[in-house]
DNA sequence: TGAAGTAGTGAGGATCATTCATTATTATCC
DNA sequence: GGATAATAATGAATGATCCTCACTACTTCA
């Protein structure tokens, strides 16, 4: 006997997470913009209502598939760090680790730097927090390594995250983007290099004395300079 | 006598011009998706119909824009340069001045990072040479650097110009986003420093006299930088 | 068994970007 | 000066798409 019921009814979690699954595929393939409400309603095998019934708006339906996509990865990362106890080490698993998320989902990494971060709510938004949460642990490695001595003293830590999410960003966009390949073991290594080192050569160790003094008065000069110009 | 006609008949490039002086208001207070067609058309004195006579699509008189401004501030940027002689006060230079950008137009700045970039078509655009044409000098500057010995030889240039690039833009979107101020030149001098020297102790110990002599060199530049920025 | 509660529907409203047939104005040529 | 071509401008209509809402189907429980 055939089953006539017209309305397929399922409990409201998994009814949930179906819908997410198949947003999830549509922000992916086709981006926020992109992706048509009606066309994840089809997908889910439901009607379009049905999706407002469970989520306000295109927007959040979004924010739940970037949540739990988010939160995946967050989970045990502060178990995975315990492992280490170098914190220059321990820098480098958290660029390799953030290198290893981008190249494990670079489509769901794009929705994510277009739409979330930049959209008007973010502050004050569940994603910040969850985003928080994650560059949380840079935060406390850095500070770990100036509390260690092995980072300066004067690294300016909020900056220094951000340099290094924003560099991996960017750096990866033409991996985001076209169809290049990433590399992560290299970009990972080069990467770190950068910012443990900086770009400066290194301190020639036995140069002649007077040299070194001169270098030093110069930098006295510089510093004279800004004194007695001020404000410029 | 009244003027009777039906049409404000404009030279092309005029009425182009008058658009986009339009369009610019409404993107930088709206954001792109909440500028709207037909309140720009408003704002220029035409018909809605009429930009399409000009502009192929909304992303296209957005391109226009964006296009425009950026080009204001390219083109003098290699003058300005080669005033300075030293490579890292060029690299100062630019981040300084990647700072006075952000903090002068943060709106259509936003704009910028959050459409421009992100956009599928963006490689490969009039935009993406813009910017490569942008981000070139500081490509330029760090190869110079290294060709000069300031710089390490191994130092991945690529990656660097978008450590700075995409660094600045991640410190500045808390600017951008809320309501914070920007400070320039501070923000300057802290990236600056971390870019240059990384975030590694220093590896000379301080058992010589020069060495420190340089770190009371260090404590007055520090004192300087106080002096200097102490306004405001 | 019927009433209350919950899940689901899909047509229609609202908002825009974009098109196009048409009209108005200017330039050109005889 | 008038005809004609070229150009500028119009605004109503189109279509895509998010979202709402009055209503229907199913489930549970008294």
């Amino acid at each position: 006997m055939p089953d006539h019921r017209k309305f397929n009814r399922r409990p409201r979690t998994e009814r949930i997470a179906e819908i997410c699954r198949a947003a999830r595929v549509a922000f992916a393939e086709n981006g926020y913009e992109g992706a048509v409400i009606a066309d994840i309603a089809a997908a889910a095998g439901i009607a379009e209502g049905t999706i407002y019934k469970l989520f306000d708006s295109k927007r959040d339906l979004l924010h739940a598939v970037i949540a739990d996509w988010y939160g995946s990865f967050v989970a045990d990362l502060d178990r995975q760090l315990a492992s280490l106890n170098d914190p220059a080490q321990k820098l480098r698993f958290l660029i390799w680790h953030h290198l290893t998320v981008i190249n494990t989902d670079p489509a769901l990494c794009r929705v994510f730097f277009r739409e979330i971060r930049a959209y008007d709510g973010y502050r004050g938004s569940s994603m910040y927090e969850l985003n928080r949460t994650y560059t949380a642990f840079t935060v406390q490695v850095i500070e770990e390594g100036v509390a260690s001595g092995a980072f300066r003293a004067d690294v300016p830590v909020a900056m220094v995250r951000d340099a290094v999410f924003g560099g991996l960003e960017h750096y990866t966009w033409r991996f985001l983007a076209g169809r290049e390949q990433l590399d992560v073991e290299r970009t990972t290594q080069l990467f770190w290099q950068f910012v443990v080192r900086g770009i400066a050569a290194d301190p020639t160790p036995d140069t002649n004395p007077e040299s070194r003094l001169e270098a030093v008065v110069e930098r006295l000069e510089s510093v004279a300079e800004r004194i007695g110009t001020g404000r410029d």
